[in-house]
RNA sequence: GCCCGGGUGGUGAAAUUGGUAGACACAAGGGACUUAAAAUCCCUCGGAGGCAACUCCGUGCCGGUUCGAGUCCGGCCCCGGGCACCA
């Protein structure tokens, strides 16, 4: 007998058994289906916080119950280990990224491990491995020699004092956060991978994807943006290039009153050669952040280019402006506006005093008052000359007819989503494998020379990457003619080892390709669980570059992710968990006081997984309890564990009501764990089942074999939230064989057979009485029983009945009058 | 600004397909045990009235559909996440 529940004596003996025997190795050729259960693996960023503990507790539920269900389960772990925190560190402390990263690493491994988790560490590696990295510049290389990589400007953030790039994380109210200089937006020669080439694959597929949550996918549809429009050309007087913008509207074509391009576009900077005022304001325009929301949100500006483009079926002028709400990076750089029928047009052109034409009219009743919005409805064409009296599809048709007919326009399809930029200027992330020669210019690094080492052993001096100033790494021979040239010093973008790394643990050791036939078995991963805040970017890349593997024979399937848990978001004063705000959340001094098995316990019964809650300790205590109260309970029954098989043909009412329960218990915790992914009602059942067993008193060895099926059920129910109690109480019950490599039991259907039922009488949709009633009555005789039925009568005096509604062992309401 | 979520007692939450709102816990209050404390156990616990039986009100706000709405529809308010260089 253990009288006292020693959680640290009993996760040690646990995890020792689980290290000793390797429960949690994976191998392909187990029994059982394959399962790959996966959660997102983490940025090293020195402790684990609470939302760790959440994502790789739910991680472990799943991998847990899975095992009891006869998968052959597979559960990895590594580290995203290249990115901006590392450098920060070695700016701030001196301390190289490498050693930095690699201390981090150190110590999360064994906080992942005090916490029980069952992972497979024998396929553990960091993305900053050359072993890993150099995967990613072949495959670079591959679709470089494809055309699925090019390169072209784009705009960054720049810091003109501390001469560097910032991330948008960096700029605090449009200031560097270290120089507090205004932030300018610059443009720079960039790498870029054609995710727009996978767009539509992107999006269709979305449709079969039945294990993602629909928001995750209706967010990724509008981040795609699929949008079928038309291409119109404008010709610009003085010019010969033709200026060409895209509209899903080309119906309002003909109330187009201008045209706005951005402030980097060629004609803004050709115009403010010849203008000082709009060099002024092109200047200005480039006093702003690249972040999306900031422009969204930007009081909108303009000014005249004195340039005109024509109308190309009235022959009008147009004039040109500049305007800071059109992004270069988002199609042509150049937009038509027809202000009576666009909000922001319109809200421009009352600024300005430009001409507001309505050439749309309400087909219904629809207020349309152009002096006070403009009218966004589709409707019909007016003031369009030949085209006047169409609605929006003929309308659409006609103009785009007219445009191609005059070869002044197209029908095309655009797309929101952008090109991958992955060019980054730092210093921890992986070399992008390129060699820039005078003579032959971009020259891929040849396939023999990878990988291209990123070099570890870096002092930093200011805040630039070293990689620039390090001649040992700069100066390279042209693998084509051998003069001498500079190797290329931007990196990756960490967004590009999160892509592929969960392919790499099905085969963490191929020596050649990036992975071998073992990830045809292990991929697609089977359950996926992470946080909501990757639902867009990671999640996208992470598919598109699925498809890139496929499509160089790697990978025989579509998809990479099958079924996706996204986790709410643990929150801390109102706010997401991060590194920059701090390692608040540290789960090492509960670990210390509670044990891992409350720790778990009181994480996922705080909140359903899909649900953001503020962490608070006040569950802990409460956890603590009810697994001492299982220890206990376990305890003062051990006798009765061994007690015979159960007699159904002889149960007391009270020992049919505990089987019942019990029953009742499993099929729910199967269902909650299976199918609802909810664990915090798991949770609750356990807390009433052993609630039951603790109220039920045994008076005979039929009694007590009850009160063991029972405790069985408990502990096999709850060893996925806590595993090492569970392990624990197992053995001490008599059982052989560890918990984890048991399996889920069969529910006694006959259990949950109940003859008499509750049911809630209504009268006029409100309680007002309660019945029982055998379970296979007659409608007639509940409804003679409901209405006879105490304090139920009194309401149906003097009323009468229109209606009787019976939901079968739920409810009865009556409707009076 | 745009896209996606969320809002239920003092607190975390439950209510699975439109069918008893508040399961299960935490905190609080009261009691038992103890020389005392801790631990443990028992009771009360949405608001108002009755101080019982029971009744009325109550799931962010306003309106609608329905025999019946926390759940569905329309409009609003507030909070969180994402917005392409935090990961």
């Amino acid at each position: 007998m253990n009288a006292v529940y020693d959680p640290h004596k009993v996760e040690q003996e646990a995890q020792r058994y689980w290290d000793e025997s390797e429960s949690f190795r994976a191998s392909e050729s187990a029994e059982g289906e394959k399962y790959y259960c996966l959660a997102m693996f983490p940025y090293p960023s020195g402790r684990l916080h609470m939302g760790h503990v959440r994502c790789y507790t739910l991680g472990d539920v799943i991998n847990r119950y899975h095992r009891l269900k006869g998968f052959n389960v597979m559960q990895p772990m590594g580290w995203d280990a290249f990115g901006l925190p590392a450098e920060n560190a070695a700016i701030k402390n001196g301390i190289p990224p490498a050693v930095w990263t690699k201390d981090n690493i150190a110590y999360m491994r064994g906080q992942m491990q005090r916490l029980g988790f069952g992972f497979d560490w024998s396929r553990e590696f960091a993305t900053c491995d050359p072993d890993y990295y150099r995967w990613e510049q072949w495959l670079f290389l591959k679709l470089f020699a494809k055309g699925m990589v090019y390169r072209k400007n784009a705009v960054v953030n720049w810091d003109p004092v501390d001469q560097t790039v910032l991330a948008n994380e960096q700029v605090v109210d449009g200031r560097g956060w270290r120089s507090g200089a205004p932030v300018e937006r610059r443009e720079m020669a960039q790498w870029f991978l054609k995710i727009t080439a996978y767009a539509e694959e992107l999006l269709d597929e979305l449709e079969d994807m039945d294990g993602w949550p629909e928001s995750v996918k209706n967010m990724q549809r509008n981040w795609i943006g699929r949008s079928p429009g038309v291409e119109v050309d404008f010709l610009v007087e003085g010019h010969s290039e033709r200026l060409t913008v895209f509209t899903t509207r080309p119906d309002t074509l003909m109330g187009a009153t201008y045209v706005a391009v951005a402030a980097e576009h060629p004609l803004a900077l050709a115009a403010a050669q010849q203008d000082p005022n709009l060099a002024d304001f092109v200047a200005q325009c480039k006093q702003a952040t690249t972040a999306e929301a900031d422009m969204a949100t930007l009081e909108k500006a303009g000014m005249p280019t004195g340039l005109n483009a024509r109308h190309p079926l009235t022959g009008n002028l147009l004039p040109i402006w500049v305007a800071n709400f059109v992004l270069m990076e988002y199609g042509s750089g150049a937009v038509m506006s027809v202000p009576g029928h666009d909000q922001r047009d319109w809200e421009f052109a009352r600024k300005y005093g430009i001409e507001i034409r309505q050439v749309i009219e309400p087909t219904q009743g629809n207020d349309c008052d152009l002096s006070a919005a403009a009218y966004t409805e589709r409707g019909r064409l007016v003031n369009s000359g030949e085209f006047d009296g169409l609605r929006f599809d003929d309308g659409f048709d006609a103009i785009a007819k007219a445009l191609e007919a005059k070869e002044m326009g197209r029908r095309v399809t655009n797309y929101r989503l952008r090109d991958w930029g992955v060019s980054r200027q730092r210093y921890w992330g992986c070399p992008i494998p390129i060699i820039h020669c005078e003579d032959c210019g971009v020259v891929p690094v040849p396939d023999a020379d990878l990988p291209v080492e990123l070099p570890t052993d870096v002092k930093f001096e200011g805040v630039r990457s070293p990689l620039v100033t390090m001649d040992s790494f700069l100066r390279v021979p042209c693998p084509e003619c051998g003069a001498l040239a500079r190797r290329e010093t931007d990196t990756f973008d960490t967004f590009m080892e999160s892509s592929w790394y969960y392919t790499r643990f099905a085969s963490p050791d191929a020596q050649s390709p990036m992975v071998d036939q073992r990830a045809n078995y292990w991929a697609p991963v089977d359950h996926y669980v992470g946080g909501v805040e990757h639902a867009i970017l990671h999640l996208l890349y992470a598919r598109f570059y699925y498809k890139l593997m496929r499509d160089e024979g790697l990978l025989s399937s579509n998809e990479p992710f099958k079924r996706l848990l996204m986790l709410g978001m643990v929150l801390q004063d109102g706010k997401k968990m991060s590194k920059s705000a701090g390692d608040a959340g540290d789960p090492q001094k509960l670990l210390d006081k509670y044990g891992a098995d409350t720790v778990r316990t009181a994480m996922m019964f705080a909140a359903p997984p899909d649900q953001s809650f503020e962490w608070n300790e006040a569950g802990l205590e409460g956890a603590l309890r009810f697994l001492k109260r299982l220890w206990m309970l376990v305890q003062s029954h051990l006798e009765a564990l061994s007690a015979d098989s159960i007699d159904k043909a002889r149960l007391s009412e009270s020992a049919q009501r505990l089987r019942r329960k019990t029953a009742e218990t499993l099929t729910k915790a199967d269902d909650d764990y299976g199918r609802r992914w909810q664990f915090n009602t798991v949770v609750s059942a356990v807390m009433e089942l052993t609630n039951a067993i603790s109220k039920f008193a045994p008076r005979s060895a039929n009694d007590q074999a009850v009160v063991g099926e029972a405790l069985r059920a408990a502990v096999l129910v709850i060893s996925p939230i806590a595993p090492h109690i569970a392990d624990a109480l197992w053995g001490q019950m008599g059982e052989t064989g560890s918990l984890v490599d048991q399996a889920w039991p069969e529910i006694d259907e006959s259990a949950l057979i109940q003859n008499v039922v509750e049911l809630v009488v209504q009268v006029n949709g409100k309680v007002r009485g309660k019945i029982e009633v055998a379970a296979d009555a007659e409608k007639s005789v509940v409804l003679a029983q409901a209405r006879v039925a105490e304090n139920v009568s009194r309401f149906l005096q003097d009323k009468t009945v229109r209606k009787e509604i019976l939901v079968p062992n739920k409810l009865v309401n009556i409707v009076v009058s």
